[in-house]
DNA sequence: TATATTTGCAACCAATTAGTTTCATTAATT
DNA sequence: AATTAATGAAACTAATTGGTTGCAAATATA
C-alpha cells in the first residue's frame, strides 16, 4: 500500500475530485454525480486522498462532506522547490546572457 | 499507456531519478549503481520519464546520457498555481483576521 | 415501526505496473 | 577479427490498481 501524496495525484479522476472539493465540501453522491462512474469508486478514490490526508470529512446526519485539505498541497510545492531554483537560475543565465548581448551591440 | 507527468512521478525510484539526473547528465549504469535495482529496471523508468518528455536523451559512443528537461517540471507548478491561489488567499484572510483583532484589541 | 437514503467496506475481476531474465544491437577494446 | 561493454527491447511474473457488485450499518422519512 503505497499511499503518498505523489500517487494520490497520479490518477486523473483524483485530480478531478481534488479540484472539485478544493472550494466547497461536497458528499459522496454529490461528486460521483459529476463523473461517469460508480459511487463506490469516488468513494474508494476518496479513501485513498484521505488516507494521505489529503482531504478531510465532516459528518452531518447521514452526510459526510469531504473538503479538500489545502495544506497537505504545499508538500507538492516543497517538492518543486528544488527544481524551480534549477529553473530560474537558468532563466537568469539566459537573462545574463541577453543583457550582455545588449551590451555588446552597443 | 497512461503516461503523463503526474503518473511519471508518482513512483519514488523515478522521483529519485529525476533528482539524480537533475544537475548532470547521466548514464542508465551508473544512475542504477544508486539503486538497489537492475539496469534493466531503470532502463525501463528512463523510457517512461522520456515517454512524458521529462527527461532527454545525448548520445556519446555507446553511452547515452540522460538529463532532466526541465522545463517539463514546470507544469506540475502550473497545476499547483489553482491551489497555490486558495492558500495565499486563505493565508491572507488569516492576516486579515489578525490585523482586525489588533485594531479591536487597542 | 417500516421504508428509503447515504455511506463504508469486503470480495472479486480485468488491466496495469514494476521488476526480472534473456536476447539482440551497437560501439569500443584487444 | 574476436571480445568486452553499454544499452534497448521483448517475454514473463508477481503485485498493485481502478473498477464493479453486493451487503451491512446508520440516519432520515413515511
Amino acid at each position: 500500500m503505497r499511499r503518498d501524496i505523489f500517487q494520490a495525484i497520479a490518477d486523473p479522476t483524483r485530480r478531478a475530485i481534488i479540484a472539485l472539493i478544493a472550494l466547497q465540501a461536497m458528499t459522496p453522491n454529490a461528486i460521483a454525480d459529476n463523473f461517469n462512474t460508480t459511487r463506490q469508486a469516488v468513494s474508494k478514490h476518496l479513501r485513498i486522498l484521505t488516507e494521505c490526508e489529503l482531504v478531510k470529512q465532516e459528518q452531518q446526519g447521514r452526510e459526510i462532506y469531504y473538503s479538500l485539505e489545502i495544506n497537505k498541497m504545499k508538500e507538492i510545492d516543497k517538492w518543486l522547490e528544488q527544481y524551480r531554483k534549477i529553473w530560474e537560475n537558468r532563466f537568469n543565465q539566459l537573462d545574463d546572457l541577453l543583457s550582455t548581448i545588449k551590451k555588446t551591440k552597443r
